[in-house]
DNA sequence: TATTATTGTCTCAATTTGTGACAATAATAT
DNA sequence: ATATTATTGTCACAAATTGAGACAATAATA
């Protein structure tokens, strides 16, 4: 088991991330779960000191992916007192036959600043943290009770990321460099939580003037083709 | 001169605040001179080991400004390496005989997190900090040179305040509590950036339903008085 | 060759927004 | 008293956007 040694991190700072994926029908995070514990978590991580911010997360997400640019956005710094649990923190370090003493400062009270990431579902093979028995996809309406206060984390990110679904090109990260349009209608009724209406929905898509038509996708289904499309990388 | 002491504050931490006012013609913000420097930088300060992040800010505007129960909101935490300038804080450090043994930690790499804040302008007393020499009213497209990021930091606040417009009534917190319509066209046009039209302003104001309409205001003008407004508190 | 489910597009209605017009009005000038 | 002036509140109509359904095109299967 390796060390966290207390010099090499900035002391009280932590980081926690969400990352989404998309099966094609719903929206899914990745969440730990820690040896012996029944304690569930998001991933996250340290700062070193001689690190930026950005790259420690990048690193971890990384870690946890296998997948290098991703798409990461910063959305909250999370700095209640009330949020740190010491006994919670003492027992996983317990269960992970980690020595108390050199890993005291885990017990202390974080500031966690908290990312988002968007991913290719397909593309990810998820590994756990030295500290977890397991990673795993879970639906974002079907998520267990997380430590600390992680499912708050997780439904700030939900908030977020509805906001940025226009602007952001939240579609973009979350399916294949090639869809059809029901693809990116669906990402955007499982973000939003709501149906759309299939008509106007494509009519305000193609009026954007962000997609790229491609030949037809014939799927072997009774059925007309649908098109398939990509995003344009330069808008016009 | 007041010691700030190691041990009672987290390490490489601090917040920056971007405390935003209206004078009824410019959106203006709060920047401090430091003593003998011709350094200009945002208020700001550090999180002690025994205050949640919050309380720490909340301290800190209230110490600027003399106002409590102030609109704040974060925005942002920036954490690169190169931020942070050593030469830059052992400077202000020397310039107001501060011991340098005692405060080098504030030499380290710092993490800051960012708010702002929507205050009355007219209600405001600011106050210098203790290492500063001035608090003033700066307009927003007439600020000086910042010291590291804070240009950067107000760029991204303007940017996030923008996006709030329409959902955070940021005009509630920028105006008196009985404002006339023109009035408030005003603060969404130095925030935006841009004229509006009167009569679509108008009526998308009103059609949203938020506001009260109160009694004429009589302004001595030879024109018609225009009716007073203010914020519902209930949205209906 | 007919059937089936889905896709791309069109049309018309409903709603929202842009733009100008105009009467009402609070002080001032005549 | 009366006309003048600048601004306000509201209306009317045009333009643009969105909602909702209709319909032909079509890829596989019966």
């Amino acid at each position: 088991m390796q060390v966290l040694h207390k010099e090499d991190f900035i002391q009280n700072i932590s980081y926690d991330s969400v990352i989404f994926g998309f099966n094609g029908k719903q929206l899914k995070i990745l969440v730990l779960e820690y040896h012996n514990t029944g304690l569930f978590a998001l991933p996250g991580g340290f700062v070193r000191k001689d690190e930026s911010l950005d790259e420690a997360v990048k690193k971890g997400v990384k870690e946890r992916t296998g997948l290098d640019h991703i798409y990461l956005e910063q959305f909250q710094t999370f700095g209640n007192l009330t949020r740190s649990d010491p006994s919670v923190m003492k027992r996983i370090l317990e269960e992970n036959n980690l020595d108390l003493d050199v890993h005291d400062w885990l017990l202390d009270r974080f500031i966690s600043i908290s990312y988002y990431a968007l991913i290719n579902y397909d593309k990810v093979t998820p590994v756990p943290d030295a500290l977890s028995d397991s990673i795993s996809w879970y639906a974002i309406d079907e998520l267990p009770a997380l430590m600390m206060d992680h499912n708050q984390i997780v439904n700030r990110a939900l908030q977020v990321l509805r906001n940025n679904l226009e602007k952001k090109l939240v579609g973009m990260n979350l399916l294949p460099s090639k869809f059809t349009m029901k693809q990116l209608q669906k990402v955007y009724e499982v973000v939003l939580g709501e149906e759309l209406r299939r008509t106007t929905f494509q009519r305000r898509i193609l009026g954007m003037n962000m997609l790229e038509r491609h030949e037809k996708l014939f799927q072997g289904t009774a059925h007309k083709a649908p098109y398939l499309y990509s995003f344009k990388l330069e808008q016009d």
